[in-house]
DNA sequence: TATTTATTTAGATGTTTGCCTAAATATATA
DNA sequence: TATATATTTAGGCAAACATCTAAATAAATA
């Protein structure tokens, strides 16, 4: 999960998450948001992607982003975590 | 939130913060649990601090390090959000 | 098959980060 | 007030990171 900390720490990478949320995009869709190089963008997909947090799948001549959730609960489930007293469990 | 997020992607911040989550503790014994030098450790309290997840208060000769949940809420609720779609917001 | 379009890989550069040791500050105590 | 204890600040260094341009790869189309 530690990747997926990084992967978060970046506000740009954040953003793509936003708008992953959305809908799939493509590389060039994802770039056109930003004022940030294709390749930059690039970078940060392939650090999203290491982290588990998006997955991709050529279609063509396109390369299809899609946001990847399963990790997303685990942080959320560390955060969650981290609001409870150790000794203090909650029952659910 | 981006300090936050930036302070949660160290390994050694997010342990301090499950450290932190059983009771409040001081510096030293926060240093204790590590294997880093304790100006080290001071430096990753203290970027906690600017994130706004743990509040610190001297006492004597100590200073006591508590965490402070209102961002790692704000968190949550930000990964949450990752997780719907835009135009189907669930209703509560 | 040659060209165009989409995306990534490679390589370079400036900035940020995490760590260290040494020195400074703050409080408590002899 | 001098000394000991707790913690932070300062300064430096190596590794990681975000960005760029140029080149390479992959697929579609003329």
């Amino acid at each position: 999960m530690n990747e997926a900390f990084k992967a978060l720490s970046d506000p740009t990478r954040r953003e793509i998450l936003q708008l992953l949320r959305e809908k799939s995009m493509n590389a060039g869709d994802i770039a056109d948001h930003f004022h940030i190089s294709k390749p930059s963008i690039s970078h940060h997909l392939n650090l999203l992607k290491q982290a588990g947090l998006v997955l991709d799948e050529r279609q063509g001549q396109h390369i299809m982003y899609t946001l990847h959730t399963t990790v997303v609960e685990d942080v959320i489930g560390w955060m969650f975590n981290i609001l409870n007293k150790k000794d203090q469990e909650e029952p659910s």
